[in-house]
RNA sequence: GCCGGAGUGGCGGAAUAGGCAGACGCACCGGACUUAAAAUCCGGCGAGCCGAAAGGUUCGUACCGGUUCGACCCCGGUCUCCGGCACCA
């Protein structure tokens, strides 16, 4: 007999030709039906696929193919993220436009997405960079506006001297340019800010409310959203008619204040020292402060520098006067820009304290004779007993909080209030390929959104990439000059685009309507999709995009256009591919092409390892030898589906016919087991690895059965190789097609059910039951399944193990649990 | 520094609810087939000790301790690695 060939390239050729040709992945807004809306982070388009692209969409399409099989309206998309700064870097250094740069990239990409085998409705495809698309993001930017949640401030952006060009930060790398190693300068430019703030309580809140969502992100979340409650306090300083308001989470020590410190940047320091024989060395400390970049700056192990200037405070509590610094170690844009510092009881003034002799002054006891409070070595920042503290003496500090706080309100000098580490959301760049901000300036009337009628604001395109200037939107002849949307004057537009962020955050609602130019989506179809069920993606997302995208669709709630305030339900993030213990990149050469490997061993081959390797969020190491064990597993699954396809062909057979001899029965068992161990494990528990493992135990049973049976049952065999084929085909779908194909199925594997299987095949009437000596296995006999405790000791008696485990020895107790096991408690 | 997560054979990993630790795969070893090799099929494979063998026995889930009849799993402490935040007052 001629043995047939797992040709996985011709096979997987044909099958991805005809799931192209008969459209057999599109979705239908049927709402009739149930839902999932099953989503996966959607790329970049570089051009190339890497693993963790794989990774990533492979799971996704494992899940989606199961959710058809079980009867699911399931919505698959795909689209991309197609503004940024690589296709602009490519404008720069080979002349192709942006634009068809990354058209260029999104083809290649799709091609590489079908070799793959993916699921993919192509039809609801979106591009950020489209203008279909991008008139809805400028859409919602003018709703922001409208809704006063954008604003514009000025704020220092990176500048490299040297190429003359705003730069990102992630183009600063240790305070030089990327580009050319020029160290960073600031730059002030008025620039566009989303109130993110407004929403921080929300936010937080509603982390609560995401069950299906890892604890590790909810955490980052929190940690960066970063709430704190305490006081603001007034300061009198002397000499100066207005008061110094601070903010502090330990009112509790406001006794202990010794100095004071501001922002340099603060407000009041040029008032403060404007004239005076300080004014000068000011204005060389925050000289010295701009070559510092941001990151350094911003850095814990920066030497803390501070400067006198000159005057001095009034301690509100005990009249005490204190000197006033600024520092570099205070920052302008949390609380209010300028700290009351208490030594004794916080490390960073500590530390400064120590630096400057300032004086350390203990208000809280630690109660702990280790510690000297004359002579402390470093801040004590725990709890303890007030002291020196007034008539709040005694007091314990958790309740100074509040007691402290209260008599701050009571007196009129301050107020319990909360703060938040979230900043507003700075969305200009000052780049041309992103979604122009739909703003225009009129000298008259001042900043106004473009009509909502006229978006979208085009991108020009007789645009110069020389990689100068403020944004290549200069260059622009058209671009620049418009008319007044309210007085119809002359004006000019906003020539900074956003931040990508803004085109990620909501393209999950997009999908539901992808094709509509009269609204940015229907809500009928947004009231059926959303909100996405399945999130998968990676977790370097998991504070900006998945922050910005709950904001934004909270936002989109607000107004009435989404039906729901959180957009994702259930939250995957998978772990990186690694090689040789290491992230694959291009400088450590350990770099696997995806490409290649489904060259060599085909895409199932490549979707099937990935996937059985390691559990979905965790790490996955490399493996080419697993690979090879992949793809040995397939040819052994092709072999023996077409050898007892041949066999017992699939036609006429029935396995209810004749009795189930013991093999026939393990071969059922194995089968039921593998159809219930793989839809749990997919459904349930998102565990694609102990799903195939299940699968491949399945198959050798399989090889098990043919070897030991005598007269196989031709019905058994053939139930057994078509439930193989189906349970396997989300993983391997090419060769499970073409297996079902030759199994003599008429319909392709896309509208195939997920096959059902029995509980009362699952059970023997024997189970094998342990038995332990104080905890430890000594024994095992069988006893019919069911039994309860006392009648499995008693069939424990009845083999005599129990003779034999206790001969010469005392019984304390016995604990047995029915249908696992007999432990015997000794004295 | 603060906050998380994870440590299981030579390797990737399994043990879903506190109940036989090591499923499945990789690597390795042996057998069958073959003139031979590859491929394939079958079998073995945590460590120590006893035994010619069958088998027996002790130890074993980073380390120390606890709870429990019973702990990879729960609790307390320690170490290591990974991740997030990093002067947030």
């Amino acid at each position: 007999m001629e043995q047939s060939k797992y040709d996985f390239k011709k096979i997987e050729e044909k099958w991805q030709a005809r799931w192209r040709d008969e459209g057999l992945f599109g979705t239908p807004d049927d709402f009739s039906r149930e839902k999932y809306y099953l989503l996966e982070m959607f790329p970049y388009p570089s051009g190339k696929l890497h693993m963790g692209h794989v990774r990533n969409y492979s799971i996704g399409d494992v899940a989606t193919r199961f959710l058809k099989m079980k009867g699911y309206n399931v919505l698959h998309p795909m689209g991309w993220d197609a503004f940024g700064l690589p296709a602009e870097n490519a404008a720069i250094q080979n002349g192709v436009h942006p634009y068809s740069w990354t058209k260029d990239n999104i083809t290649a990409m799709h091609r590489q997405f079908e070799r793959l085998g993916l699921t993919y409705d192509w039809n609801r495809e979106v591009a950020t960079c489209n203008p279909d698309y991008y008139r809805w993001t400028q859409w919602i930017f003018i709703q922001f506006y409208k809704n006063g949640l954008a604003y514009k401030k000025k704020n220092p952006v990176n500048w490299c001297p040297s190429c003359e060009t705003v730069l990102a930060n992630e183009q600063v790398s240790g305070g030089v340019c990327e580009r050319c190693g020029t160290p960073v300068g600031k730059r002030d430019l008025e620039q566009w800010y989303l109130k993110i703030t407004d929403y921080a309580q929300r936010l937080l809140d509603d982390i609560d409310r995401l069950d299906g969502w890892p604890d590790k992100v909810k955490l980052m979340q929190r940690n960066w959203i970063g709430r704190s409650t305490g006081a603001e306090a007034d300061f009198a300083i002397k000499g100066f008619d207005k008061k110094l308001r601070i903010f502090t989470t330990r009112p509790d020590t406001l006794f202990g204040v010794t100095y004071m410190v501001l922002a340099p940047e603060h407000p009041y320091v040029k008032e403060l020292t404007d004239g005076t024989e300080y004014e000068g060395k000011v204005a060389d400390f925050l000289h010295n402060l701009q070559y510092l970049s941001d990151i350094d700056r911003s850095s814990a192990t920066i030497e803390k520098e501070g400067l006198f200037i000159g005057r001095f405070a009034v301690n509100p509590m005990n009249g005490r006067d204190v000197p006033v610094y600024i520092a570099n170690y205070v920052l302008m844009d949390y609380g209010t820009g300028a700290i009351m510092a208490v030594p004794a009881h916080d490390t960073r003034d500590f530390e400064f304290a120590v630096k400057y002799g300032l004086d350390i002054v203990p208000v809280i006891d630690p109660n702990d004779p280790d510690i000297d409070l004359d002579d402390l070595k470093e801040a004590f920042v725990a709890e303890g007993t007030m002291i020196n503290s007034g008539d709040f003496d005694g007091m314990n500090s958790r309740d100074g909080v509040d007691a402290v706080s209260a008599y701050l309100e009571e007196k009129g000098i301050g107020e319990r209030t909360v703060n938040f580490r979230l900043r507003d959301w700075l969305i200009s760049r000052q780049r041309y390929w992103g979604t122009p901000i739909p703003m225009i300036y009129c000298e008259k009337c001042g900043w106004t959104p473009e009509k909502e009628e006229n978006l979208p604001v085009l991108l020009p395109t007789d645009v110069e990439f020389t990689g100068k200037g403020e944004s290549p939107l200069t260059t622009s002849k058209t671009f620049r000059e418009t008319s007044c949307p309210v007085c119809g004057g002359s004006a000019e537009r906003e020539i900074d685009t956003m931040d990508t962020f803004l085109d990620s955050s909501w393209y999950f609602l997009r999908y539901t309507d992808a094709r509509n130019d009269e609204e940015i989506f229907s809500p009928e179809n947004a009231r059926y999709w959303m909100p996405v069920d399945q999130y998968i993606g990676g977790v370097e997302h998991a504070i900006l995009h998945l922050l910005y995208a709950r904001f934004f669709t909270k936002f989109l709630y607000d107004i009435g256009r989404s039906p729901v305030d959180e957009p994702f339900s259930r939250l995957l993030t998978q772990g990186m591919v690694l090689k040789d213990g290491a992230k694959m990149s291009k400088s450590l050469g350990n770099v696997v092409s995806p490409e290649e490997i489904i060259d060599k061993y085909g895409a199932d081959t490549a979707r099937l390892f990935i996937l059985f390797a390691s559990p979905p969020e965790k790490e996955l190491e490399w493996s080419d030898r697993g690979v090879e064990g992949s793809y040995r597993f397939l040819n052994r699954v092709w072999r023996i589906v077409t050898e007892l396809n041949e066999e017992f062909g699939y036609a006429d057979a029935d396995a209810s016919g004749a009795a189930l001899t013991p093999e026939d029965r393990e071969l059922d068992r194995a089968r039921n087991y593998a159809v219930k161990k793989v839809g749990n494990d997919i459904g349930e528990r998102f565990n694609f690895n102990t799903a195939i493992s299940a699968i491949m135990e399945f198959v050798n049973a399989l090889y098990r059965y043919r070897e030991a049976a005598a007269s196989p049952n031709a019905g058994l065999v053939r139930d057994s190789v078509r439930d193989l084929i189906l349970i396997l085909s989300p993983f391997t779908p090419h060769l499970c097609e073409e297996l079902w194909d030759i199994t003599g199925h008429e319909e392709t594997l896309c509208t195939a059910p997920w096959p059902e299987y029995e509980e009362a095949a699952l059970a023997s009437d024997e189970i094998e039951i342990v038995v332990q000596v104080n905890g430890k296995v000594k024994g095992k006999f069988n006893a019919d399944s069911g039994l309860d405790a006392a009648g499995l000791v008693a069939a424990a008696a009845d083999c005599g193990l129990l003779d034999r485990l206790t001969a010469g020895k005392e019984v304390a107790k016995t604990v047995a649990i029915p249908d696992r096991l007999v432990n015997i408690v000794l004295k």
